[in-house]
DNA sequence: ATCATAATAGGGCACTTGACGTATAGCTTT
DNA sequence: AAAGCTATACGTCAAGTGCCCTATTATGAT
């Protein structure tokens, strides 16, 4: 039987993460709740009897990062899985230097909840998709600590330029990413311009260091 | 039908994984197999109809990390999954730095290969419970890239190319550098064509990547 | 002293790329 | 239904690039 606790400051939220627990009563028991970080932590001073903690990032008083720090340290057996909606490489790469040993979205059905709990108490690091895929970018070139991410420069390409870019990243020419995306040169060219346009760059090799610097791709 | 391909060179190895693969002929089909890094590839060359590769790490000739490398490079397309007994820090950093995906140890059962292949198509990154674990650990304190790039094939570059490559990778054009180095363009080219030979690189773009991920830059 | 290498400089040619302009079909929002 | 955005496609032109060639000078090593 594995016990759990939960943090969660909306209400709505944190019942329906409770429901999906409860499909699992023979091998979940739900324990208690914090409405915050600080909530939580003291919640736990009077029962630390708690294997997993589902934790949310964005919490008044003290946010799950911060709750996350300090349980670690403080009850260095209890593992957490961040439960969140959020899943910018930021926020991953502070989940994870805080000590959070899963990653799940809060957009997974109640059977990959489960899975990520039993996973992790067998010592494995349960992630979504797409943020396994963000954990091992940062793996590969770890993040600057300075500058503009934090400067929420939000560069919206469309799903269609990031193809492009991300094979113009690779080395490819026009030709070869037309030919990989089935499109025409002329349209690879086309699209390339707008990205320069909204990047504000005027060469392939900006594009790219700019790219790479605000993760792209 | 997922198409898979396998890179072992010990036969009893192989003859297992294709065994494994084989409790799923539904959903798997196995292509074929390489004996090492060099056969893999020039058998992908004939035929890269493959969406994953299941990537033993010691290989005679060229070793799974080599041969990530360069499939990823050649063969976007296909997802690579490390399958391997080694799990230090050291093998698992470099396998994702070549761009492995996923990371699954040779002694999984087969449902769990199943379910890393299957994973890793919807953008996952499967991996072993521990190799998970330690995968995070080097997220939270990077390796100390120490001597390896000694241990590599050292590029000698001249101090003068070193110039024209840096300046290369800020984006400047032939021009803008034989400015900044008052030599004059033709000889800026003429040393990028050098870098390039040395390199072993036929543009810019794959110069700059390969330039930076040998920290000549 | 000779040889090798590095740095400099230039010519020529085919191809690629960046910056224009134009246009159409599909989809979403209003 | 109209407006707007996106993805698609084509054409032109100048500038930039990759690759071939030769050649001179300086420096350092044998």
């Amino acid at each position: 039987m594995i016990k759990i606790a939960v943090a969660e400051d909306n209400s709505l939220l944190a019942k329906s993460i409770e429901e999906k627990l409860g499909f699992f009563p023979t091998q979940l028991r739900y324990k208690f709740r914090g409405i915050n970080g600080k909530d939580l932590i003291s919640k736990l001073e009077e029962d630390s009897n708690v294997d997993v903690i589902l934790m949310d990032i964005q919490m008044p008083e003290m946010d799950g990062i911060q709750a996350t720090e300090i349980v670690t340290q403080r009850f260095p057996h209890i593992k957490i899985i961040m439960l969140t909606v959020l899943d910018d490489e930021t926020h991953i790469f502070k989940a994870i230097q805080a000590g959070a040993n899963g990653y799940i979205l809060k957009d997974e059905p109640p059977k990959k909840l489960l899975e990520g709990i039993q996973d992790i108490l067998q010592g494995g690091a349960p992630m979504s998709a797409g943020i396994a895929l963000k954990a091992m970018r940062l793996l590969r070139n770890p993040l600057e600590i300075t500058e503009d991410l934090s400067s929420e420069e939000k560069t919206n390409l469309t799903s269609r330029e990031l193809d492009v870019l991300n094979q113009l990243c690779k080395g490819f020419d026009y030709k070869q990413i037309a030919d990989f995306l089935n499109i025409s040169p002329a349209t690879v060219r086309k699209h390339i311009e707008n990205i320069y346009q909204k990047l504000q760059v005027h060469n392939k090799v900006e594009a790219i260091q700019k790219a790479t610097k605000q993760r792209l791709v």
